[in-house]
This record gives C-alpha cells, sequence and structure tokens, in this order.
DNA sequence: TTTTATTTTCAATAAATTTTGAAAATAAAA
DNA sequence: TTTTATTTTCAAAATTTATTGAAAATAAAA
C-alpha cells in the first residue's frame, strides 16, 4: 500500500472509530492528521487535506488543545500558527483519561452517592432494588475509578501495576 | 429525596452519561429502567414509563437484547413478553467490554496492522513518522487488549480464590 | 497610524441521528 | 378456521449535531 492510500484510511478509519466513543467524528480525525505528520500544520493545511472549512477546523483545533492533546506553535519568522500533537501514545492515552475521567466519571459517581441516599420503606422491593442497582454501579465505578488512577500514574509498565491493583 | 425523584434522576443522567461513549441515550435509559426494576417488564411498561413510542421502545430492546445486557422472559400465562436486565454490574461490565472489544477494538487492531506494512522510501520522514505512530498504538492497543481479556475472564471473586490458594 | 494577514465567532444551513406511528407480520386464543 | 393481541418494520417527521462561510475581531507588518 502507498503511504498516501494508507495515510487517507488511517485517518478516515481513526474518526469512525472515534465516534463509537462519543468523540466527534471531525475531531478525531485532525488529531489523526497530526499524529502521523512530522511537522506542525496550520489550520490552512488542515482544511486543504481534510477538506474542512476554516469554521470547523477552527473549533475542533480549540477542542483539542483545550483537551491538550494538541499544542500550538509560535515559528519564529512565520506569521501563521502552527498545532502539533503529542505523539507519545501513552501520553495522548492518560491525558484523555484524566480528563473523561473528571468530565463524565467523577460527576457521575458524586450523582450515585446522593441517590444511594434515597428515603422510603425499607421493605419496598423498588427501593430494595434502586439501592442495590446504584450501590452496585458505585463499588464498580469506585473500582474503575481506582485503576485509572493508578494508570494515569504508572509509566509504561502499567498492565503489571494496574492488574495487581484492580481488585484491591 | 423520594424514590420516584430519584429513579427519574438516575434514568436521565445515566442516558445522558451513556450518551458520551457512543451509546444511544434511550436505550441507555430503558436499560436504566430494567435495572432498578425488581420486576420484568412490558415494553408497554416502558413505553408508559418513559414515554415513548412503541417502535422506538421495541428497536432499542432489540438492540439491548442483542447485547446481551436484557433477556426475553416468557411469564407462564401471560401473553406479552417480558424483560430484565442482567443485575450483577460486574457481568454487564464484562459483557460490554466483550461487545466492544470484538466490534470496534479487534478491527482497528487487524487495520493497524495492515497500515503497518506501508511501502515507500525509508528515509521519508513522513513514512517514518506514520509508521512510528500506527505502531505505537497497535502496541498500546495490544496491551489494553490483554488488559481487557484479563478482565473478562476473572470474575468477581477473583481476588477471594487467589487468596484462598494460598491458605489450601 | 493604516494596511494586510490571520483567527475567531456564530447565525444559517446541511447532515446525521433519533423517534414516531400506522401498517404489516406474527402469534395466541376462540 | 377466524378473531384478537402483540410484536415488528420502516418511511416520514422531528430533533440533534455538525458544518459552512462570511463578518467581526485580533494581531502583525508597513
Amino acid at each position: 500500500m502507498k503511504l498516501a492510500d494508507a495515510k487517507q484510511q488511517f485517518i478516515s478509519s481513526w474518526g469512525a472509530f472515534a465516534s463509537h466513543w462519543g468523540i466527534n467524528k471531525t475531531m478525531a480525525q485532525i488529531h489523526a492528521l497530526l499524529l502521523i505528520s512530522p511537522d506542525p500544520l496550520t489550520q490552512d493545511d488542515v482544511m486543504e487535506e481534510l477538506s474542512l472549512s476554516r469554521g470547523n477546523v477552527n473549533m475542533n483545533m480549540r477542542e483539542l488543545v483545550d483537551w491538550a492533546l494538541v499544542s500550538r506553535m509560535i515559528i519564529p519568522g512565520e506569521r501563521k500558527e502552527f498545532f502539533t500533537a503529542e505523539k507519545d501514545i501513552w501520553k495522548v492515552a492518560t491525558q484523555i483519561i484524566k480528563e473523561r475521567k473528571r468530565r463524565e466519571l467523577d460527576p457521575m459517581m458524586k450523582l450515585l452517592a446522593t441517590l444511594e441516599a434515597v428515603e422510603g420503606d425499607v421493605d419496598d422491593k423498588h427501593l430494595k432494588q434502586f439501592t442495590a442497582t446504584v450501590g452496585g454501579i458505585k463499588k464498580f465505578g469506585a473500582q474503575a475509578d481506582k485503576m485509572l488512577e493508578a494508570m494515569v500514574k504508572a509509566d509504561e509498565h502499567w498492565l503489571l501495576s494496574t492488574l495487581l491493583r484492580f481488585f484491591k
């Protein structure tokens, strides 16, 4: 396979893959493009390469910077801004985990804690099942939380360390 | 907080949470409702409880059955079909992991393997970065895959059973 | 300062996804 | 068998989400 074809396929598949994970397809494609670009790119480069409008690139690029997956670069002598992606996949993954944990998992855990304190007749089977379910999810979430914490703190030998910690 | 309010909040929050993970909001809400229902429900029950159309409930219910998170139940003497959700959160999680691994991770890993075999000038920095990125993701994916495999194979009493072995 | 290049915003539009509901299909009862 | 209950399908409508592109804002150069 030629590089040009491989690039195309990588970018489009990565976008499709990401969309199964609640991530905007275009954002994932821009990220993919930057991940395989040896040099920083401008917004115009991305516009041209992916056939996207200026506004679209600008908004998704800002989102990538917001997630700390991409950083702005000032190149001396150049007027345009350049963008470059963190290439270390381990760092990329831990960064995503960190952010999603903070934005999604932590608030959900907090909510579950308040829901567990629901009041009512302790003999009501509906109440029993509700607290059992919420409690079960909370417990599982706490375990997952620990595991993700460990992953984020761990280095490349994370598999061993996370497995060791996971069921504690 | 009253049970009725807590239920409402749980169902709606769970739906919102799930939509960040590529899961249909309604499907997640139906799942949430079944998770906190002590008894099996019919499609009409779900329609009424969540104010959804018959078609919507039917399609999402089938999807839940397809994911093996919910099962159809025949109750003797009842003409309607009943549905019940697996309540063990550990089993729910491993089932989701198993399915998503099969549907998303495995195909992506396979694709990355073919993309790594891209041909071209070995001194081209674009080619170098491409293979480095694809290789890095593949390596990370393989590690994650191993971890998920381990999780799916382990059961809730993993820690207990290994501890017990020590004392035999 | 003015001019020019570049980035950002956001209302309008387009695209994708979800939801509806009535008709068709299926299955159980009479 | 026919009737009745229930489930399934799917084209159309509604809703949500993504994208555009031109105008406004910003920043650099002249």
